[in-house]
DNA sequence: CAGTGGTCTAGACCACAGC
DNA sequence: CTGTGGTCTAGACCACTGA
């Protein structure tokens, strides 16, 4: 998600090779594979698209066409068109046809957790678990997880270093019993990691950013002269079932990071 | 979107009337209505979702079932269904059916204007536009908004207050010629309610935010203290077809504002 | 006008969950 | 095992776009 060291540049992508216009597009799909037909279609699409095989702008065809061209019926074809039209790929419009959105959309950044931002980064991360217990929830605990207050949820509270240099610090409340929350397994890896790989699908998460100055003992936490700008994010997370798994209370050196992300406008 | 005033509270929602599980739930369509007929049946399912006819958790009858009884085809159906799956509405499992999702999942915000956000929160806003003239765009506006470098945009700086207090600082570069961007109307309305009512359809936005602290100018136009923490967010707004129809670049109080999102795991 | 996507039908077989 | 959603087919008619 989301986070992005400061040093980190939006590179410039260099464009793909030469667009081949004149060939219509290999598209084929395998019906003995367990990838269901529309999936393999889409992916094929996407990677086109991708790798500028097909321009921004460029018609696809129009659906009869490219179902009797695969043999597929329509509805397959448009179930793999939809698909892409719902990740900004490809735009319909009636009496014209579909064409490849203009310009480069960037792929909609994942919720990912600020260990694997910063892995990716090559950052280097390390994490420093300096509480990891079971408490009563408070009321604003109990009200962001959907806990009775009082009840008992798991807290756990982190620095986060990158090149043995603080750069957050992360307090989360997790409901008890959701998965093994193993502090050495904290110390290497990110919660979300922690949670996929417990079964749980995430889904959505509601996050309030804001931005404040540091308190001294905030300052001297993050290595950061006292009121220091710091950024500030509270975010309560939900798996597929819409249950809350986890609330996090983070703050983080406004000098070392920004937050990036990605909005959609749910017509 | 995102942008709240620091005083609105998130109210804790009062539970609806008492649910009634007897009944299996009152479904029509109307065949005469040029509205779809899964549009009907989702907007009927979201009714009752929200109005708690349909607890959190319930199963929603299967598929075919549900077909017979509103005299539709499973396929429209299953429409129906996967436009609230995809609202995050309703959970589908195999084997198992179609159910609510636990706990009341709080729409997603909408990619709304700043001004949009202020009006609906009480906060009577007020623009006071500072500059709105056309500008040869920087490499870094031309880069975002897709456009040459030393094309022409148009720059707009604005001063956003609310109770006739300064609130934010808003700078927004524009691809020229899209629409029609009067001074005047800038005054009394949003840039995205000006976009929206000139038929660009808004899909969604890259933004960055962070923190830092403010320098003498800003903190005398802001009505802040020097050295204060402000919110930085800079922002592309891109339409349907792919194409950048905004570049802002924005610094918020941060003693007034935090910004308050969702985010959406594409799977 | 012809061509496009938007909607809808009435079936079919399969994979997976839970008993 | 039964019941569920997941996938797929081969048609159909309509609404809108642009020439």
């Amino acid at each position: 998600m989301p986070h992005q060291p400061r040093s980190a540049q939006p590179g410039q992508e260099t464009p793909g090779p030469e667009t081949d216009h004149t060939t219509p597009l290999q598209l084929s799909v395998d019906r003995t594979s367990p990838v269901p037909l529309y999936f393999q279609l889409a992916q094929q699409l996407e990677a086109a698209i991708e790798r500028g095989r097909l321009a921004p702008g460029s018609l696809l065809g129009n659906e009869i066409e490219l179902a009797g061209r695969l043999g597929l019926s329509r509805p397959t074809v448009r179930q793999a068109i939809q698909s892409l039209v719902d990740k900004g790929l490809l735009v319909r419009r009636r009496g014209v046809g579909t064409q490849v959105v203009h310009s480069q959309v960037k792929r909609p950044l994942e919720l990912s957790s600020l260990y694997d931002d910063l892995e990716a980064a090559g950052q280097r991360p390390a994490t420093r678990v300096l509480r990891n217990t079971v408490q009563p929830a408070t009321a604003e605990v109990a009200a962001a997880l959907g806990v009775p207050e009082g009840a008992e949820v798991r807290l756990i509270e982190r620095l986060r270093y990158a090149h043995d240099e603080p750069m957050a610090y992360l307090r989360n409340h997790l409901p008890i019993g959701l998965f093994d929350c193993d502090t050495a397994r904290l110390e290497t890896t990110g919660l979300y990691r922690m949670m996929r790989s417990a079964g749980i699908t995430l889904h959505s998460a509601r996050q309030t950013v804001g931005a404040r100055a540091a308190t001294a003992e905030e300052a001297e936490r993050l290595t950061e002269p006292s009121g220091a700008p710091l950024l500030t994010m509270e975010r309560t997370t939900f798996d597929d079932t819409g249950r809350a798994v986890e609330f996090g209370s983070h703050i983080y050196r406004a000098s070392r990071y920004s937050f990036e992300f990605q909005l959609l406008v749910r017509p």
